[in-house]
Formats: C-alpha cells, structure tokens, sequence
DNA sequence: CTTTAAACCTGGTCGC
DNA sequence: TGCGACCAGGTTTAAA
C-alpha cells in the first residue's frame, strides 16, 4: 500500500494522537523485518514523550524525548490503533501503549523496518542518501534534470530511485510520467529542460492530489479497531492494462527492471 | 563508477 | 478443491 502518500496519511492520522504523549510501554511479538527490530526495543521507547511525527520519503520519523524511531511500511505495512494488544497471526509485529491505545505496526511481507536511532536522524544510513523531497521547493525542473546527467536507465527507473528524489514509488512514477507526457522508457539523460519542469510539476500535482484524497477518507483515525483503508485515488495509467486512455489511446503494460510499467502509447512521446 | 538481477516475505489470483 | 506459477504499493546486496 504505502507511497509517499499513504505514508503521509498515516502520519497526518496517527500525529495528534500521540505527540505530547508518552509511550507507556511496547511489545514486540516479531522482530525479524526487513532490519531487526532492536534487542532493547521496548526499554529504548518505555516511558519516552513523542515530540513530533515527521515523513522523509517513505520513512516515518517518530522524534522522541532524547531519541527517534525511522519507521518504514514496505509493501504491505501500516500503523493503525487498536484497544488489543497486537496479534502475532495477522503480522502485528509490534504495539505500542500511548493515550490510551495500541499504536499497532502491521506488516505482512516484513519489508519493513523500525529502528531506534541516537543523534540526528536525517544522518541515519537509512535517510542520508535520499534525494530531495518531491513537494520541497529543492525539488524542481532544473534539479531534476541535474540529477539525471549522464544516467542511462530508463527513466521512470530513474524516478524510482530515492537518491534523485525520495518517495516516488511505482504508482506515482507511472501517473507522473501520464500526465507529463512522456514515455517511461526515455532515456533518462535526454530529458529536456522543458521536459524536466514539467514532470516535476506533475510528480508534485499527483502528490498532492493523492495527500488530499487521502485525508478526505479517514474521519477519526483513532477509532477504528484496524487499518483504514486509505483510499481509492483514481489512478489513470496504474493498473489499467488495455482500458482506453483519456486521449482515445489503449494503456500498455510493459515490465522495466522487473516492475511493471503502465503507459498510454498516445499521449506518452 | 553505473546498472541489473536476485533476494527478502506473505497472500491473493488465475489457469489447469 | 487443490496445486503450482505468477503477481503485488520497496529497498538492499551482490554481481556484471
């Protein structure tokens, strides 16, 4: 589920239930994810203030009193509340006892992670080498171009890498590159200026349209005793294999670097 | 250095 | 109903 997006649902629903808020203690019932979830887990976050709820790209930044976590979802993961503890048969690895409730980490696939970390967490290896935030005012047309110089990937691959710009995951590249108009295969370097700017004001457009779907579909985040469902934001290439395009042309489906890639041959040159 | 393929996991779907 | 193959929103690593 998780793209920039989701993950900043989560963090907008999950944010004013815990910030000021002490985490009263923590139960792990799976620490083996993408990275081990530490030895002292609960000891590290038992009796800690949440000071803030930050995203960097995918990643959620629970800023803690002397201390942080770097969550990440993966494929299948998600915070929600619950009034139980977690439950280890439906991949809820780890809870969390703040105002009240369960702060529950799911995650099917384990690709996830959630890592204490001391001292600056924007110099976690897990951050240092993200590009720039695709909503940050860093993030522009000439950047963008700067950062695909010399590169010979196609370049929705290109996109996807979160060194050139954190966060844009398979759906969003797809979208962006639609509503640009360029084809996913274009060979990264050969990107115009022209080209450039208008991707990156599409990669921002599709974003915050996302955000905003997002949030309109989540009332009290708090209350439901599992994951909200995020939302159904109305894809217009993504997963739409043979439906007709906007333009009168017919969406393809190819496969890039192992991923599949949705493009509408018409209106994508 | 860059680029690609494989690996890490579970679960759902599709064809036979 | 069962079974195997394939697919899925991500990232790291090892190899080329």
């Amino acid at each position: 589920m998780p793209e920039l997006p989701e993950v900043e649902t989560v963090r907008r629903g999950v944010a004013p239930h815990i910030v000021g808020h002490i985490i009263e203690d923590a139960i792990v019932r799976e620490r083996r994810l993408r990275l081990p979830v530490d030895e002292d887990f609960c000891k590290y976050v038992r009796g800690r203030r949440v000071i803030e709820l930050r995203r960097r790209g995918k990643y959620l930044i629970f800023v803690l009193d002397g201390g942080a976590l770097i969550a990440h979802l993966g494929m299948s993961g998600g915070f929600y509340f619950s009034s139980s503890p977690p439950d280890r048969k439906v991949h809820e690895h780890i809870g969390m006892q703040i105002n009240g409730q369960f702060l529950i980490y799911k995650d099917t696939r384990r690709f996830g992670c959630i890592v204490c970390c001391d001292g600056a967490p924007d110099s976690h290896a897990l951050l240092k080498k993200l590009g720039p935030e695709p909503l940050s005012a860093a993030f522009h047309g000439t950047a963008l171009r700067a950062g695909l110089r010399g590169r010979s990937t196609p370049l929705k691959t290109a996109l996807m890498d979160g060194a050139l710009v954190a966060g844009i995951g398979n759906i969003y590249a797809a979208e962006s590159l639609h509503i640009a108009g360029i084809r996913p295969q274009t060979l990264a370097r050969r990107l115009s200026l022209v080209r450039a700017e208008k991707l990156a004001a599409a990669i921002k457009d599709v974003l915050r349209r996302a955000i905003r779907a997002g949030g309109s579909t989540i009332r009290d985040f708090a209350h439901p005793d599992n994951a909200p469902g995020y939302f159904q934001m109305q894809w217009k290439v993504y997963g739409r294999e043979g439906v007709p395009c906007a333009c009168g042309g017919v969406i393809k489906k190819i496969k890039q670097n192992g991923r599949a890639t949705y493009y509408c041959p018409r209106c994508q040159k």
